[in-house]
DNA sequence: GCTCGAACTGCACCTATGGTACAGTATACC
DNA sequence: GGTATACTGTACCATAGGTGCAGTTCGAGC
């Protein structure tokens, strides 16, 4: 199901927006201009444009490259944690440990995520780019979401607490963990922040 | 302690750093235009550099007046904890309440961290800058982690955890909680969140 | 071997913006 | 009356996003 990195030489369009990924993380939107980006790929601007149709149709290929990358590892995960355990509590721990772990190995320190970047960029960028952020978030909503269902059905939590704001728990969690990651150039923050997580669900739920 | 809102009119210079900062948090550096500024404020563009050597010089102002506020906030919020109860956790338990509920009060949807805006428009400013958003995520680690000491000194917790990245925690939580707020347009997101913190801080301290 | 579409190049041109430089001015305080 | 503060006005430059369009290269299908 995971593709890691397949051997085909990418694509001038793929090779854009890989670029453009990594600039507009470190620069930010606007700061990411098009005469680098070209420079970079080897292209002139007309080329650019025959790509997209303005920068703002390359933020919206960016947020969607983006958003099945994301799903995509995600689903890995914690299809993986469903293989190594039945109990929807358990599995879902293991699903958050593996998914530390990934957040701890891949990369130097976490470059960071599109849909949080263009956040405080917001009015830079058209509706449509805004809504598949917010998309992307309520995404991660649900899907944290339909684990916990599954756990508060056989394990009463010791508080109770509004399973949606504990879905988003972990995605502010994330985002919040790679601006630490980012901001004091420390890879283990992010998942360092993933474990307390898991650690308070464990608390939450775990019968003692 | 806490002056609120001075009845003195603004000064120019401080009426550009208020707008400037809506504009950061809205756009993004790049795109927060001098021009817009300046026709905001009803100044020239000339008086706009009287203030300010240049666009870095205006970050660099508008980083330290947002970390200043921010930390009198915070001094406020833990000072009047401590008043209300001498016990280390229970004080901290009532200070997070307090910011929980400060969070809630003050704004339709909060508008935004200055320091966390910066890290994802790093390249953008110069080095004093990101230093200055580097201090201001550190100053949130010492300042809860000194609250941890003291708790952990008199209630072991139920989970061995690091004391710093648990520290961190408060400042990841609160910046992916902005983020989320801001994305949902949510203004609930950002407390529930605090509230959460609250919650894990309970379950690892608090003797059964 | 020809046609056609995809993937570009090249050039011309317009506008907005950040930024520099510097001379001049209104007002308040000493 | 002098001086500092807080500006205005004018002129000018480089870079960037963006538009428009004509021309070129190249591989696939007929």
């Amino acid at each position: 199901m995971l593709e890691s990195a397949s051997k085909k030489p990418a694509s001038t369009r793929e090779r854009l927006l890989e670029l453009a990924e990594q600039m507009v993380l470190r620069k930010g939107f606007a700061s990411t201009s098009i005469e680098e980006l070209i420079a970079g790929v080897g292209i002139t601007k007309s080329g650019f444009f025959y790509h997209f149709k303005d920068k703002n149709d390359l933020a919206r290929a960016l947020m969607q490259r983006y958003l099945e990358d994301n799903k995509r590892q995600l689903d890995g995960i914690f299809a993986r944690a469903a293989e190594l355990h039945e109990d929807p509590l358990h599995s879902f721990l293991i699903g958050l440990k593996l998914f530390a772990e990934l957040m701890n190995s891949v990369h130097d320190v976490h470059p960071g995520c599109i849909a949080a970047a263009v956040i405080y960029q917001d009015q830079a960028f058209d509706a449509e780019v805004r809504s598949l952020s917010a998309e992307g978030m309520l995404d991660w909503r649900k899907r944290f979401r339909t684990h916990l269902d599954r756990i508060v059905k056989r394990y009463p939590p010791k508080i109770d607490v509004d399973l949606d704001s504990l879905a988003d728990m972990m995605s502010a969690l994330a985002d919040g963990g790679i601006i630490l990651s980012k901001a004091l150039k420390d890879r283990t923050t992010l998942p360092a922040q993933i474990m307390h997580y898991r650690n308070y669900i464990k608390l939450l739920f775990e019968p003692a």
